[in-house]
DNA sequence: TTTGAGATTTAGGGCCATCTAACCCTAAAT
DNA sequence: ATTTAGGGTTAGATGGCCCTAAATCTCAAA
């Protein structure tokens, strides 16, 4: 059986192998899960003998197929519990994070359908993240983009905020941006600042990229002057 | 912060103290917890370092007033999560323990009372057992009896149905054994086995002694012959 | 091509929860 | 008052996850 905290690590190379596709550094996981860099190693030493990582000295992880699967159960199960706490608990899209990253490693399989039958089986959670079938096939690569990526007059319309922080998130939802919601770029500013303006609350807000960069989009409708 | 294995041993030896008036032995812990009795004895050390139990060398503990607590927060959670579940997820009376018992280490305070909330302030689970208060004051001793305290003849209404084990559960609620359900009995054996009649499915069930100790009753109005 | 800053690994240690083996205490029976 | 069986504790070890300090490697800049 694998601990939480093994389960934990394959995750977070999971997810940082979705930004980069490069090797993942010690650093970079350390970062993540807040714990120090000699214990990352032998931790990867751990996740390598099992066959989760293929591993190469100094030079970073990649998860292998296996790996993979595994991420992608915690993950179906942290955005399953996410749309679920929403749903039917009544909680707020910002503090589910938390929550969902605890019971996570916890529940059964059967509880997973369970949940995943009450919500009709559903393939997006409450940010805007695709949920893994349960086939725990791996999902193409979304072909939204950050919204860093656009300039100045696009309009786009928000997929995804993937912002972990609950007080980032709630100031989001404060000023409009949510899934489904259209933005308007209106300045970029040459010091990494974004500022759009949303339909939803005829409001503009102003994003520092490294918020920024946490809302994927798609290009929207052109906008009628 | 408690470990959930501390939780584990304080709600251990609460279950244990129910039963018995007397203080708790390393070995019935050992037995409850399916540990050896050394790792009973080290554990003990710690609780009562941190002032969770009262201990008396060769003799057993008893909860402190804080241990209490903690046991009471941990027992809230489980008998608030069984009922949760069978509620709301559809899982049946029988398979609630296991899934309650991993997941009530890890719910939130902020979880508990939502779950709480979607049941209306719950008292009891679905086996009848009462659900500790958020203030978590301990209890009453309950007034029911065990079922083989009574003699053939006697009716008696089910109040609680204690048992753990899914297969023993299953097999009762089968059988008409549920709280609420009015039981006759009908026979008394003298080798520890009690046998009574489900007014609910008009048939007969047969209980040994250490099932029947589980199935707590009232007794119930007489019958007309 | 060399070198040094920065990242990674190794070395060594701590705490937790568990085990087995060995020793010791208690309480009941004689 | 002794004995002894049964159970409790101590001793010593393991594996998991984490840390700091020291050694080592990498890669980009000079
Ligand atoms: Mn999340
Ligand atoms: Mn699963
Ligand atoms: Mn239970
Ligand atoms: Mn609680």
């Amino acid at each position: 059986m694998l601990s939480d905290v093994m389960e934990d690590y394959l995750k977070a190379i999971y997810q940082l192998q979705r930004e980069t596709d490069e090797r993942i550094k010690t650093s970079a996981i350390a970062e993540e899960l807040d714990v120090t860099s000699p214990t990352v190693t032998s931790m990867l030493d751990k996740l390598e003998e099992r066959g989760f990582v293929d591993r190469e000295k100094y030079r970073g992880v990649t998860l292998t197929d296996e790996g993979e699967t595994v991420a992608l159960e915690v993950v179906r199960h942290h955005r399953l519990l996410e749309a679920y706490l929403t749903e039917h608990l009544d909680y707020d899209w910002a503090e589910v994070h938390e929550e969902a990253d605890r019971l996570e490693h916890h529940i059964s399989e059967d509880f997973e359908a369970r949940v995943a039958d009450a919500l009709g089986q559903p393939t997006v959670d409450p940010h805007g993240s695709p949920i893994p079938s349960a086939d725990l096939e791996p999902p193409e690569r979304p072909d939204g983009k950050s919204v860093t990526e656009f300039e100045e007059g696009d309009v786009v319309v928000v997929e995804e905020v993937a912002d972990r922080d609950a007080d980032v998130l709630s100031y989001l939802a404060d000023h409009g941006v949510e899934p489904g919601v259209e933005l308007e770029i209106v300045e970029v500013a040459p010091f990494g600042m974004i500022t759009a303006r949303s339909s939803e609350h005829d409001e503009s807000v102003s994003l520092p990229d490294t918020v920024a960069h946490h809302v994927r989009v798609a290009r929207g409708a052109e906008i009628e002057q």
